[in-house]
DNA sequence: TATAGACCTTCCCATTATGGTAAGGTCAAG
DNA sequence: CTTGACCTTACCATAATGGGAAGGTCTATA
């Protein structure tokens, strides 16, 4: 099939499956005559595959290490664990940042009348005991 | 003060200093004969609601609104706790999204045992089914 | 068979916000 | 006068994705 189709069944756009080529994280594929890639089903399952690990937040490089893992069937379940238990914790460092400005902003905005009147204490959070 | 001074004092790197000069989020300070940027109390009071703003997790664009907003001494304070608002709920979408993300994660790690032996949930769930 | 339209190819550019580096000018202290 | 700490501009890099241009190919239909 070509790059359109497999897109369309991987669920990964051409021009990333172009991109994923490029550096190396998929290899590249037969080509026609005519220079057009052709895929076949494994390769739409390894799209696949990046494109579960993209969604659940790994970067391209984690996925890549995941990829070999599943590639590697010797591997030991542990390493995969472990790179799942990292970044579950990245992602609840992210999450606590994110946490800690809602709260202040929700803060900020409950203080603020937000009316038609200049006075606002967001803007005066902003500038902290700054003039002017 | 140079930038140094100015980058201590308002916790914005120089380099940052000058790329939001080029963007235009600041106005261009005064030079010495030599060239070198001249700064005051005014702009380091700028930068620092700049910086407490982007550490709040606005955009620079969004910071820009809100610093057009602090100096204009008849805004309306409703604009500001709008934008603060639809900063708040861009935010919950992204706490919800990495929620997800973590939930999921944290149950494949519960199902995998972890250890020495290949068969891994984790990497079975990224493939979805996938043979291989 | 010719042509239109939907594909494909590569190459270049843009995004967001930040950091790094290199080559060169300036300033202050010793 | 030299040294080291500063400043200047300019260019490159990041991560992952999209957009577009210029050109080749394939297929269906008039």
């Amino acid at each position: 099939m070509n790059i359109g189709q497999a897109a369309e069944r991987s669920g990964v756009s051409a021009k990333m499956i172009r991109y994923y080529e490029g550096i190396g994280l998929i290899t590249a594929p037969a080509r026609t005559g005519s220079n057009y890639r052709v895929y076949g089903e494994d390769e739409v399952h390894v799209l696949r595959f990046i494109k579960r690990a993209r969604t659940l937040g790994f970067s391209v490089e984690e996925t890549a290490t995941l990829l070999g893992l599943w590639q590697d069937r010797s591997r030991a379940s542990a390493e995969v664990r472990d790179i799942a238990k990292e970044h579950i914790v990245a992602l609840e460092t992210k999450i606590a940042e994110l946490n800690g400005m809602v709260s202040t902003l929700k803060h900020l905005v409950h203080c603020c009348h937000g009316d038609d009147r200049p006075d606002c204490p967001i803007l005066d959070d902003l500038a902290q005991g700054n003039p002017q």
